[in-house]
RNA sequence: GUGCCCGUGGCUCAACGGAUAGAGCGUUGGAUUCCGGAUCCAAAGGCUGUGGGUUCGAAUCCCACCGGGCACACCA
């Protein structure tokens, strides 16, 4: 039985051939989808051996066509240019493609692994950015195209919840309650002074009245922390929740110190002799495995221990519970975080390719002429809240993973708002829309198509669509391999514009020709379970009216 | 200064080392007695930042430069 991808099973059949040809495994060669006039798929197989048989390609791809004239489903092949291997499918492998996808559209298998993808892990101190939320969508959408190739996903959220940022935050908030009752405190320099913090203020007054004005003591400053802290952390799962992201595990910093991660991690890392004491500090000797690279505290002289520490300590904690890759999204400013935890990696005796780290660029966001950059600075249309109240989170979730997360993102708020034409997401929503107000118009006219034949089948437009169709599972395997969501983004718009247009130049539901109405529906059909499949990836709805 | 990322039509972006560099927005001109015109068709618009190199072939890989972003803490 053929697969759904047409690619991967010329792939083999060449690859095979080649083996039994010339003797020898081929290099490394593509199949793809040519410019049109030049056949169905084209492969550079030829070319790409020139130098390892010592023989033109041109004389390397008519050896080869030999060997493949025994493929019944290759109808026709041809040499072209400097070497090109040009193919013809036949009709009933397109048909055969076609009634797949009608049925299920599969995934392909490529691993069951356990693997974990680390993304967000904002500190609860403040509202999310949209920058947060770029992080969000990659995060999600590769975690949701790991899980449905087979790979056995955590996603996890990492967040500290008692060093010296938390007790601003209870400050903070305590400076806020205080003014509610007119009693003016100062801020701390490190504290945060969004306003915020004034709701939950209020809401604390309200709760708790009025005994701790003016008071501060420690177990004041716990009890605020607390509070300031799960009232923050309500408020960023709800936004999260707004577009559409969820974790499996929301991992405390300090439960590495409960239970002992921190203790083993040095521990192994003194055994291992990459910790030195200097200056009455303790230090991870980076340099001992990246020797460009600069030594880095991790226990404080005031007895204290790093970010970094914790980190380690934290990556420890992942190898343990038995994740065989892990995977940390991070936005750009944090590049260079990277060699000292790969440092870590190899100090803690991981395995190679256990850490990965996949970065993001910074989002700007654009709104008419105006240009807002993204800051910390409580503005309009910064907080990621803001954004998704006004665009939703249909549109929200595709501009983020429309992208290369490896480019700067100019978020276009007009466009993302925009119920019209020119918004992607709509397009493609409104190709599910219309394929489905097609088959409600088909069955009331007693058209039926469960039967159908899909012999009446013939336009080129026809067999292009059903070509795309057998790209899925190369897209969602590119997309586990570069890590690029935006692939997801680009396919579905493809398909959508493939439809739109076929639908536009030929009638789909004709009561005139029923036979060739059931199968031409059959191919929207299809073409309606990819476009489901690709934007539930994404996480976005797909409608079946707009 | 050092390191990382980016540089593609006016704007925002695609392009798996391959054949004629593709879309959308914007501009211009068309399509509806008919399945959703939230659509479609077409035109104009490019020395892929610059200069070298690698090879049968480079937007893609390498080097240098130019321009933009980010990072260089006992902050996270």
């Amino acid at each position: 039985m053929l697969r759904l991808s047409l690619r991967s099973e010329i792939h083999d059949k060449l690859s095979e051939s080649f083996l039994e040809t010339f003797g020898k495994k081929s290099a490394d060669f593509v199949v793809e989808i040519p410019p049109e006039g030049f056949g169905d798929y084209s492969t550079n197989i030829a070319m790409a051996n020139a130098k390892l048989l010592h023989m033109a390609p041109k004389r390397i791809a008519n050896k080869l066509l030999e060997a493949l004239k025994a493929v019944s489903w290759l109808t026709s092949i041809e040499i072209a240019g400097p070497g090109f291997m040009n193919f013809k499918l036949s009709k009933e492998i397109y048909k055969h493609v076609l009634s797949e996808f009608i049925e299920e559209v599969k995934f392909p298998k490529l691993a069951k692994e356990k693997v974990q993808f680390e993304f967000v892990s904002a500190n609860p101190t403040g509202p999310l950015t949209v920058g947060h939320g770029r992080q969000a969508i990659i995060g999600d959408v590769l975690s949701k195209v790991y899980r449905s190739v087979g790979y056995d996903v955590t996603t996890e959220y990492y967040f500290n919840d008692a060093g010296k940022q938390m007790k601003a935050l209870g400050h903070s908030l305590w400076i806020r309650y205080n003014a509610i009752y007119g009693e003016n405190q100062e801020f701390e320099e490190d504290d945060y002074k969004g306003e915020y913090l004034i709701n939950i203020a209020k809401e604390f007054a309200s709760e708790h009245g009025d005994a701790y004005i003016g008071k501060w003591n420690e177990e004041v400053q716990k009890f605020f922390t607390s509070y300031a802290r799960d009232r923050m952390f309500d408020w960023i799962k709800r936004t999260l929740d707004k577009i559409g992201v969820r974790f499996d595990v929301y991992f405390k910093e300090s439960s590495l110190y409960e239970k002992g991660v921190t203790d083993k991690a040095m521990a192994l890392l003194k055994k291992r002799e990459y910790v030195y004491e200097k200056d009455g500090t303790v230090w991870f000797a980076v340099s001992k495995i990246l020797p460009e690279e600069e030594d880095r505290v991790i226990i404080r002289k005031n007895g204290e221990p790093t970010y970094f520490f914790s980190d380690i300590a934290y990556m420890l904690d992942k190898y343990q519970r038995g994740f065989k890759r892990v995977y940390y999204i991070w936005g750009a400013d944090h590049h260079g975080y990277i060699p000292r935890m790969q440092a870590a990696a190899q100090a803690l005796g991981v395995p190679d390719n256990f850490f990965n780290v996949i970065i993001h660029q910074f989002v700007t966001l654009k709104s008419g002429n105006e240009v807002v950059r993204m800051s910390k600075r409580e503005g309009e249309f910064t907080s990621l809240e803001d954004l998704v109240e006004r665009v939703g989170k249909d549109a929200t979730r595709y501009f983020f993973a429309m992208l290369d997360p490896n480019t700067h993102l100019v978020f276009d708020v007009d466009l993302a708002e925009s119920k019209k034409m020119e918004n992607p997401v709509y397009y493609i929503q409104y190709a599910h829309a219309r394929v489905v107000s097609l088959l409600r118009n088909a069955r009331e006219k007693g058209i039926s198509w469960e039967n159908a034949t899909l012999e009446g089948l013939a336009l080129p437009a026809e067999f292009d669509i059903i070509r795309y169709m057998a790209e899925f599972q190369d897209v969602v395997t590119s997309v586990v391999s570069e890590y690029k969501p935006q692939k997801i983004c680009n396919y579905a718009y493809s398909l959508s514009e493939k439809f739109h247009s076929y639908y536009n130049a030929n009638k789909i539901v004709d009561v005139e020709n029923k036979k060739l109405s059931a199968d031409r529906i059959s191919l929207c059909v299809g073409v309606k379970n990819v476009l489901r499949t690709v934007l539930s990836l994404l996480g976005t709805s797909s409608p079946d009216s707009m």
